[in-house]
DNA sequence: CTGAAAGCGCTTACAG
DNA sequence: CTGAAAGCGCTTACAG
């Protein structure tokens, strides 16, 4: 690797001996225009505050020299800089990907540019791009999840930067939210499954260090089990990464046992596992809802286009994204003081991949 | 909407009156340490240049005044922003996300950031995010494809911003470009189709309207059959959304005729569209190979996990981004003055979906 | 409605 | 190796 300074300094000494940017500049604007660099700047950015004719005149000229401002500039002078920043876990995952996909459409309306970073479901990696992100001057931040470090909320708060915990949504939270009650959807989906008339769960989860969000889904589960008694037993729950392939291999360690001792339902930590273990079904000739029952969670565009068509839980990542993105503009404009939490509902949808209870 | 000028001023003014950010400076650092501001900046940009003393003494009293240096006058004074710029069609295909996924990476180890910029397939959203990303001073730009307006590649050039064009590759292309050769790709895929037997070609294509990879694949699989005399006829070919619905249903259309008038082998545009004809195959009662062959491109994350297992071309999306991110950081390095092509490989994965021709 | 001028928080040529 | 000071390209309180 090379040392990054002295690229730096080398291509910086190249291209400018003290001459600046060697851009249009605001100045000559203003000297085409014949105004002064006051007005140029109200023009674009007050126009109500400058006659027509004169606003004419600048835009004219700012036209004719194709001029776009210095960011850097303006963001020293005026101490704003139209940027927010957004951490998610991954972009591999597509529920992350939409919601991105809302936020950046928002404040790309209200003009403000996102700043993405990946933590890679490292909280000293999103530590380091929320640091890299202040340095940065972002206005506000969307994090993906309350698990981080305490470091991480304090630069935030210290520097009075706004910013949301997106996706999960936990009642005495600390932390403005957006999202959904990780805990209630797999209660509901443990409910559904029980007036199905399954007793025998098994669950394949992936792991709940540093996420939050499994942490509740795993409390979910097993509270609504034991609303009826029911557990899942240890040698019924899969715990490992977020994959088909583990999905299917944790299917086939659990069918792989006669008949009556096999799990009727079950629970899986999200869809990408629950595909996994369906595909692994078809090639064991196990299919659901006859040999068993099966739920994901997140129901990813695949979920409902395949056969069979998953059970799970639906989440409009779209609008997490969205109504994170308003929230946090709502403080920078000084509507609020500090963002509003908003829980969403995540919905049931109900497929072929659950059915009755076939066999005691 | 408000009007976001409104809005921007009245934050402001709430925020301070002529009273700057209110976080830490690097004045204040160089006054705990009892140095000038120059040996701080020094300390952090060109520590070789001070002496080891002195910046101890500087990091000590950065660290106990948690100091993050103001991006914005760092990039005025040095005229350096350290920030790329990407723009990709959208994240909800993975093989964009991967690209970014590869850039970022890069991109981060030597201290860049990454602003991103999806154009939703819109020439015009595509250009005005270029603007918005020139004036936030971005030193390089990736962009995928070459189907851009003019002017967006003339703002570039004119503001001396390198940029790759990504994804495909092209000889004769004006662009640097980091990718692999479409037309070759499918040329590829058809012999391959044509080797096993087959006469009698579908194809099921995305339009090739804005989107000269589209164009290429179709060129490619147009040359490759008429080497041998054949063509899809124009009730074979069908060109819709890139949907696994549009898939499915164009298979229908393919499929409900007599066995005789239907085409031994189809070639997708994509996966995705695959994936959608073989559900539907399914419905159908119909399996590949035995029934049809077909073929996708991309190799998607499931394609190699679902049954059957799709035949398809298989391109490094996360590679390319990391080239892409290393031709560009070579520019701004100086150490070349434009940034070089690469053509990489797509790779063709001979899967189960494609097999001998089973019947004339 | 418009302008002159100070200032935002850094970097860097220059001098020592 | 270190410092004094100019300057990067804008915005904005102040004055008119």
């Amino acid at each position: 690797m090379e040392n990054p300074d002295k690229t730096r300094l080398k291509s910086a000494t190249l291209r400018r001996a003290r001459g600046g940017s060697g851009r249009v500049k605001l100045d000559e604007v203003a000297e085409l225009a014949g105004v002064s660099t006051a007005t140029v700047s109200r023009a674009f950015n007050e126009p109500e505050k400058v006659s027509e004719a004169v606003r004419d005149r600048v835009m004219e000229a700012a036209n004719a020299l194709n001029w776009i401002p210095n960011a850097a500039g303006r963001a020293l002078a005026s101490s704003r800089t139209h940027i927010a920043g957004a951490i998610i876990p991954t972009l591999d995952n597509e529920i992350f990907a939409h919601q991105i996909s809302g936020m950046q459409s928002v404040f790309a309306e209200h003009g403000f540019t996102l700043f993405l970073g990946c933590s890679n479901y490292d909280p000293a990696e999103g530590l380091k791009q929320v640091q890299a992100m202040l340095a940065r001057g972002v206005e506000a931040l969307a994090i993906v999840g309350e698990n981080h470090p305490q470091e991480l909320f304090d630069a935030l708060r210290s520097r009075k930067v706004p910013y949301v915990v997106t996706y999960s949504y936990r009642q005495g939270s600390p932390h403005p939210s957006i999202g959904f009650d990780n805990g209630a959807a797999f209660r509901e989906i443990v409910e559904h499954l029980l007036s199905l008339g399954h007793r025998r769960f098994a669950a394949i989860f992936q792991p709940e260090a540093n996420n939050d969000r499994v942490k509740a889904r795993l409390d979910g589960m097993r509270s609504a089990l034991a609303k009826s008694n029911l557990a899942v037993a240890t040698g019924d729950l899969c715990i490992g990464t977020s994959t088909m392939e583990f999905g299917a291999e944790s299917f086939r360690l659990l069918m792989n046992r006669a008949a009556d001792l096999r799990p009727t339902a079950i629970v899986c930590g999200n869809d990408n596992i629950a595909l996994g273990a369906l595909s692994a079904a078809a090639e064991m000739g196990l299919s659901a809802p006859m040999d068993f029952s099966i739920t994901g969670f997140d129901d990813l565009t695949i979920s409902s286009r395949l056969m069979p068509h998953l059970t799970t839980m639906k989440v409009d990542n779209q609008e997490i994204g969205v109504r994170a993105a308003k929230s946090l503009l709502s403080v920078i404009n000084g509507d609020v003081t500090s963002p509003i939490s908003v829980e969403l509902k995540a919905q049931l949808k109900v497929r072929v991949s659950t059915g009755p209870l076939q066999r005691q």
